[in-house]
DNA sequence: TTGACATATCAGTCCCGACTGAGATATTCC
DNA sequence: GGAATATCTCAGTCGGGACTGATATGTCAA
């Protein structure tokens, strides 16, 4: 199996543009929040879930929750029979368009 | 779209296991990183090649490229007519590995 | 309305990881 | 052999991000 590349090396190369997936993948780059996602993957879940889930406190649950919420991969909203939990759910699109990124990137 | 989640958090949720998917995410969670294995995509490169389209100093570059070494993404081979060059390129099995364990993340 | 529960927010601490600088190793050319 | 090129390694520095502690906000139940 040969190498091909030339005998000089080439300085004119460009990077290419890495960006959308990089910042998704350090959202992904840390335990809480990939498990977090990965929970969600089956249905919603409320912040306390993921805590005990993770024997994690449920500030820190929280805080994670809230850099998936400004990429826009999960979105909160009340329960209807007891509004002190919030649940949260997965946007599928945004979940999709990672996965894409991701996908691309290690194409 | 009503959300379907019982009035009383359950408390014995496991988290899953997503240490594969996480240390790949740490990974490409880097710009430099992310780069290189994209510009591996079209064919191998040298360590040069990646610093001067990163706009990197090489001995950075080569930090990185022996985080992707450790963890079997790339590999290195000496240049055939060039034997100054380390040319580096793209495990096919284990990048196949890592999109698969991040595409399940995100499933 | 008071207290308990669930979550969010914010300031402070601490640690890991990216970058730097210097030096070592390997290869080629003269 | 010696200089130049290409890359690696290692110690040190520094900043960002994860965690903690405390407090604030919102909801329900008695």
């Amino acid at each position: 199996m040969t190498v091909l590349h030339p005998p000089r090396p080439r300085r004119d190369l460009v990077a290419p543009d890495v960006a959308d997936a990089v910042s998704v993948a350090q959202l992904l780059g840390d335990r809480s929040r990939a498990t977090i996602l990965a929970m969600l993957a089956d249905g919603p879940h409320c912040v306390c879930e993921f805590a005990t889930a993770l024997g994690a406190r449920e500030n820190n649950v929280s805080n994670h929750l809230a850099r998936l919420r400004e990429a826009g991969l999960v979105r909160a909203t009340r329960h209807e029979e007891n509004g002190r939990l919030l649940i949260y759910e997965r946007d599928e699109a945004a979940v999709a368009a990672a996965r894409t990124a991701l996908s691309t990137l290690l194409r």
